[in-house]
DNA sequence: GTTGGAAGGTCTCCATTATAGACCTACTCC
DNA sequence: GGAGTAGGTCTATAATGGAGACCTTCCAAC
């Protein structure tokens, strides 16, 4: 299988640290309790917790502000949202007592410091992109091929035996 | 505000690329189809797609090998979520012609150069949970003061003035 | 031969979640 | 006193997630 002609040192770091992680988390059954990996991707993976967490690190902004900054967010999700990152301990919450009392939200310090892993994966995402969209690409065009099933094989490999368990 | 002493460099560097990136999409109109931020979110932030990226990095796996690994993902899920990955070429999926014919699921070099990023992230997610478990505990408490609803000042703070817009 | 199990899924149904948008309260300005 | 701003909550509906039944092909055992 002459696939990977030689590992990329770093990447063999990641994935033993990974895989190590990975078999911890798995021996307390990935209770989400105890895997901080679900925990927070349940909370960094929700549609708007990211992209708030970036407007927050322009500056400290109110809640109408927020609204008006990230387009499409409905006020429902933004109360939601917030509260869930104020709950973790991301953004902090402070009202001040002007007459229709204006309340603002802002990084705390713990999530000021996410935005370090936030930024590799934005720039690793902005890297990809392309790469991303045209396997989309070449998936969908494989797939809609309704016009000639039988020439194409389908993702079908010919490799002769998989790989022993 | 004596709130952030004297920010850390990195931090302040990470904050200046998120806020310029968050500009460029924001001039977009955060459409998906523009936005990586997004489109990879999308994708990695749902609840299995990590997880399999981090099971696969141990070793390309089938099936059904998979199902047992992740002990309570459900075959739709798997395969849905297996089908996203392939989709975006993070993954490849190899069928052999065996008599049954096996299926087997590894890693594209893409999707082991995302296990950087995701390393970063796992990293930061083990290292604050307890700040987080805690802060949960201490919002969760405050909120759930029913005995005693006057006696807590319910988030409010005192500071006289907003941050002018 | 037929039962049963493994592999690799698909399909259906139900429960949860997301989202839009109407509504609400308090206050100020005109 | 009507409009506008601020900061939400509530409701109704659409989309999604997940469990588990079902399907097909093969082989081995009964």
């Amino acid at each position: 299988m002459p696939r990977l002609p030689a590992e990329n040192p770093a990447t063999a770091t990641h994935r033993a640290t990974l895989v190590d992680r990975y078999a911890a988390w798995r021996a307390l059954g990935f209770d989400a309790a105890h895997c901080p990996v679900r925990n927070m991707l349940d909370h960094l993976g929700s549609k708007w917790s990211t992209l708030l967490l970036i407007a927050l690190a322009k500056k400290p902004m109110r809640f109408n502000a927020l609204l008006r900054d990230v387009p499409d967010i409905s006020k429902r999700m933004l109360t939601q949202t917030l509260r869930d990152l104020e709950r973790d301990g991301l953004v902090l919450r402070q009202v001040f007592p002007t007459k229709p009392p204006s309340v603002e939200y802002r990084l705390s310090l713990m999530g000021e410091s996410v935005l370090g892993p936030l930024t590799a994966l934005v720039g690793w995402a902005e890297q990809h992109f392309p790469d991303i969209q045209h396997a989309r690409a070449r998936f969908d065009g494989a797939a809609d091929d309704h016009a000639a099933p039988e020439a194409q094989p389908d993702r079908v490999a010919l490799a002769p035996v998989p790989a022993g368990s």
